[in-house]
DNA sequence: GCTAGTCTCTGTATCGATACAGACTGGATC
DNA sequence: GATCCAGTCTGTATCGATACAGAGACTAGC
């Protein structure tokens, strides 16, 4: 067994208060007694203050928790997301403050035992699906939170750092439409909860339930809907687990279709990545020229010359942590739109004469 | 303030103990019972057992630290680190643990404090330096640890998982020696510590710090060795940081030199990657042809074209994680050595004729 | 010589839970 | 009717530290 403080105390014969201080606030006590503590400490053993015991009795633990609403995977799948931990990392570098990733559960029940008994100071709650259930527990707990999206019923000492979504999605499809694209299809995930994937009917753009994708289709339609093309005349496609293998499949069979797209506008680079691959992965005689946008430039997209709409990763979640380690005083500040920007490349061109 | 079990206990009439069941041992108490208890602790906004209170209580925290021994935003810049936290977290995520982050302060008496202060049940510890007084520290706690590196001086019950460092570096190097290269450099992060970015004089191989990096260089050398090209005739570049600007910035200069290398050994895809890049920095007609090949196998590198050697990545975190998690009865079983492949791409080609 | 003030150090209360041994029921068994 | 047992629940000890008020000793200041 691991001697503990008392042991320390004991054999230097001081009291645990001493001890403790030796550790926590050398200003309490005289520089020969504190090395004659260590020293004892370093003789018996004794490694230090146990942490949990320090964080329950000081009543904060030192670290901030990550939740991504996904497989924890997924985190390091999406370079989006592994973008956005760098620069939470940053953040908690700075702060001297831990990570904590947890694991979610795929049953819901699980899931919020998990986010219960996270030992953490509060949460940067990544949104990948619907994240409701988790803000609850979070709230329940009494734990500050920084989410990554602006949320409808948003308190106003709610903090989060996101992107005017619809804006954003609205210029990469004024481009597009710019350009003379009138056949379009919009790819996206989780559409509508538990769709497979393909080609995909949606009454309407608010059936969406998941905010992100939401906004992102309800600017393409904006977009669309200014030349004179309705959210009916749009072909939308799911591709369930934003993957690049996910996104190929999804849009293949659209392409043998006797008139296909002539553009794909994605609601992510990685989906836009994968609709690359699939016109890569036919025959170059049945290859249609396709304009393709993506979302959010990724590292892998300025390689692959892909257009797209530019967020700053890093930035949003360095200032998610930020906003969760140091709060602002004043709670407007809490909330935070981050700047995007249209970037065109080679992946968009005018629409082919047939 | 947020109500406590006790709380919750007095306002059902019924003992601490029993309100504790009712959450972790739900068998030890009737069924009617345990709802009544589980609505007063909604009514009362009771959120659940203290996550840090019960660690202590039950003596383990439910959660691993992965180290790094370097910035932690360098664990999600560098694309091989972030496969091997993927692989981590599947593991992590089979056995319901979350994954604690811990940033470490340049210096080390603040790293020591760091490591000693993280609360966690055992340790990854991924080779970036020197982590000798990291292992120190972990073993000081009596925490279980895995490292992803052979060490010299590991002890039977010490577990690792790793790959034949020396054996992959050398396939690479014959492949380059078989096609002719003579005149050679080799180029690798942190050589010597503290040593500037460029080329670099080093007595030997067995002078270089760093295991991973000693390892690598003497597999490099020593296919040289066989084809007669000594240590004192290959030339060894510094680049501090392991990163692709980096390494450009390294190589840069003696791509200046009247008789440049015809062939750049790197000790990591980013590396080479950089390599890549300062020689596409270079206009057309003064730009020399170099062979370059670098070694992990990161998903750029295909893209990149680059010859390199393959080592499982996720896999390296996946069971460098359930060693820790789910010990090997047998000691033995807690060494692993991966395989590692020669992949042979467009990056390597005979010396060209001058 | 007396009051203040500064340094050190101690003692007790407390953080919020879980483990474990045992007490109390009520029914089944013989 | 005594015995046993399973099913419930309670009480006490404990996990390993830190906070805070205060006790002594010692120096300063007047």
């Amino acid at each position: 067994m691991k001697p503990t403080l008392q042991a320390v105390a004991d054999a230097v014969g001081v009291s645990r208060s001493t001890v403790s201080n030796a550790y926590s606030r050398p200003d309490q006590l005289s520089a020969a007694l504190r090395e004659r503590i260590l020293d004892a400490a370093r003789q018996l053993g004794y490694p230090g203050p146990n942490p949990t015991a320090r964080s329950l009795r000081r009543g904060f633990v030192g670290s901030i928790g990550v939740l991504f609403t996904s497989q924890l995977s997924y985190a390091f799948t999406d370079p989006f997301a592994v973008r956005f931990l760098a620069g939470v990392g940053a953040a908690a570098e700075r702060h001297g403050t831990s990570m904590l990733l947890v694991p979610l559960p795929p049953a819901v029940t699980d899931a919020r035992r998990a986010v219960e008994n996270a030992a953490v100071d509060g949460f940067c709650v990544y949104c990948v699906a619907d994240e409701e259930w988790a803000l609850d527990v979070i709230r329940h707990r009494g734990l500050p939170y920084v989410s990554t999206a602006p949320r409808d019923n948003a308190g106003a000492d709610e903090r989060y750092v996101g992107i005017d979504e619809r804006a954003a999605a609205r210029s990469a499809a004024a481009h597009v439409a710019g350009l003379g694209h009138r056949r379009v299809a919009l790819l996206a995930d989780s559409v509508l909860p538990d769709a497979p994937a393909g080609p995909l009917t949606v009454a309407g753009v608010d059936q969406v339930p998941h905010p992100t994708t939401r906004g992102r289709l309800a600017g393409f339609a904006d977009a669309f809907a200014e030349v004179g093309v309705g959210w009916a005349e749009l072909t939308v496609v799911n591709a369930p687990g934003n993957s690049r293998k996910a996104a190929a499949a999804a849009i293949a069979e659209l392409f043998d279709q006797p008139a296909p797209p002539t553009a794909v506008l994605a609601g992510s680079d990685v989906l836009a990545l994968g609709v690359l691959d699939a016109l890569a992965a036919r025959p170059a005689h049945d290859r249609p020229t396709v304009s393709v946008t993506g979302f959010d430039d990724v590292p892998e997209a300025a390689a692959a010359g892909l257009t797209t709409v530019r967020q700053p990763a890093e930035e949003k979640g360095r200032i998610a942590a930020e906003l969760l380690l140091d709060p602002p005083a004043d709670p407007a500040a809490g909330h935070v739109l981050l700047p995007t920007a249209l970037v065109v490349r080679d992946s968009t061109g005018p629409v082919p004469r047939s």
